[in-house]
Formats: structure tokens, sequence, C-alpha cells
DNA sequence: ATGGCTGAGCTACTCAGA
């Protein structure tokens, strides 16, 4: 089974990148982060016909998360986290993975910046909840896949300039010891897992040309509970439709998974 | 290099992203 997460800044903009994209890759199952588009909006007609079930969790504007799937999904929820400012940013479902029953959690987790404001608060609060509840959640289910979009940078490997970001509510310190966190209830970092020193990237931004500089940093992660790494087969960035026109500044990581 | 580039909503410009 190919899982894959895209953060891919507006689903009706991206259209034809993303059923490029499926063509390409095939996935079984996609998580989209910042869908950018209400429900009714979404277009789950187009997706329909190429083979793919609709499950939104949509906002007008900004945010918004969905899974694209070919198998059922099932229980989903947008609930998981009480989100204080009401922003679409989780959704969780069931699926069935070699008989075990798995839950995929969604998430485009708040950016945070700039520090030392309501929106670097909104950030922290929200990984306090949400890790909270996968503790919580980790009581009844060992079998747990976290993906989406994070705006944490583990490591220092894994962005262009460490020191220029040192204060960014990406990689500040109190920020990577919550992932740290969330990790040691019993996840991997499944791409540091499998590549312990590499550095790849899934974010450049639009600006003065990071893509062609290769000025990125590895934001989007695939968190897997210890109870499912070994269904795991591999896991990699694909960096191809970062380097499409018009692309997202986000590019697909796709988990192959038994 | 706190700039510059992109999308939504809307139709001039702001907000948000990371």
């Amino acid at each position: 089974m190919k899982i894959v997460s895209w953060n891919v800044n507006s689903v009706r903009a991206r259209i034809e990148n993303i059923l490029n994209y499926i063509k390409d890759s095939k996935p079984d199952i996609l998580l989209l982060q910042e869908i950018k588009t209400q429900n009714e909006n979404f277009p789950s007609e187009i997706f329909k016909e190429i083979g793919y079930n609709s499950y939104v969790f949509g906002q007008k504007s900004y945010n918004g998360v969905a899974f694209l799937s070919k198998p059922k999904i099932e229980n989903v929820k947008n609930d998981f986290v009480k989100d204080k400012l009401k922003q679409s940013r989780i959704i969780t479902g069931e699926i069935s993975l070699n008989k075990k029953k798995t839950k995929l959690i969604n998430i485009y987790v708040p950016n945070g910046n700039p520090v030392d404001t309501e929106k670097y608060e909104y950030k922290k609060n929200w990984l306090v909840s949400f890790i909270k509840k996968i503790k919580k959640e980790l009581t009844t289910n060992s079998n747990l896949i976290i993906s989406g979009d994070f705006n944490i940078i583990p490591e220092d490997i894994d962005v262009y300039d460490c020191k220029r970001y040192e204060n960014d509510a990406l990689f500040r310190l109190e920020i990577r010891k919550k992932y740290r966190e969330l990790i040691n209830l019993g996840f991997n970092d499944i791409y540091r897992y499998f590549n312990k020193s590499k550095k790849e990237y899934t974010f450049w931004d639009y600006f003065s040309g990071s893509w062609q500089k290769n000025y990125g940093m590895r934001i989007d992660h695939f968190l897997v509970s210890n109870n499912l790494l070994e269904n795991i087969k591999s896991i990699n960035i694909n960096k191809k439709p970062r380097s499409k026109t018009k692309p997202s500044d986000h590019t697909p990581i796709e988990l192959e998974i038994n």
C-alpha cells in the first residue's frame, strides 16, 4: 500500500499537477494539506472519475485537509483535537494494514511565525493538545500513522541554513522538543530511520530561486508507531512535482507499507 | 537580505504562508 502526504497549497489551483502526480505515482491513499477551500468546492467528482474517494475537512481560503483514497476509509473524523481557532487542520480515519486496524492521522500543524506572538502560542498549544491526545489514543490503539505538514524542522541537517532558522517557529528548540516528545511516545520519523545522514527536503519557498539553489527544509513527515515498523517497505521524497510549472511549494513524501 | 513569490477572495488590496 502506497500512502502519500502532500501539502498542495490549494487543491483547485493545483488540480492539473495533482492529476499528473496521481497518474505517475499511483498512490493508494493521498493525505492532502492546505487545500484552501470549503467542502462544497472540493473537486471530489474529478477524483471520483479516476477512482478515488474524497474525505474532506475544508475551510474557506486557508488551511483544510483531506484524504483521497482508492480503498474506503472508515470512521473519518475531524475532531481528534479541539482547535481553539476552529481551523481545519486534522482529519483521521481507519484502514486495515495486514489485518492490523490502523489509524491514519493527517495533520497541518500551524506555522507559528512570527515568534513571540499569539500565532506562536497557538502552534505551541496546538502541539501540546495533539501530543496529549496521541498519548491517550495509544492506550487503546498501537497502530498509528501520523503524517502531514508538521511545520517542524527536526534537526540541523533538515534545513539549508540552520543558523538562519534557529529562532524561527519551525526550528526553535522549544518546538523541536515537542517533536521529540511525540516521537518518544513510541514512533519513528520514518524518513530519518531509513536515511541516517541524507540531506533531503520537502519544501522550498517560492522566493528568489530557492528551488534552483536547493534552499529547502524537511518539514513534511511520516511518524509511524513502533508496532507498525515491521510493515514498512520504503520511504521516498518525490521531488518531481516541485520541478513542474505552477508547483506547490511542498513536494510529496511517499510511504510503502504492507 | 524581514526581501521576495503565490493563492484566495475579490476586483484593490490584504492576509497567510515558512
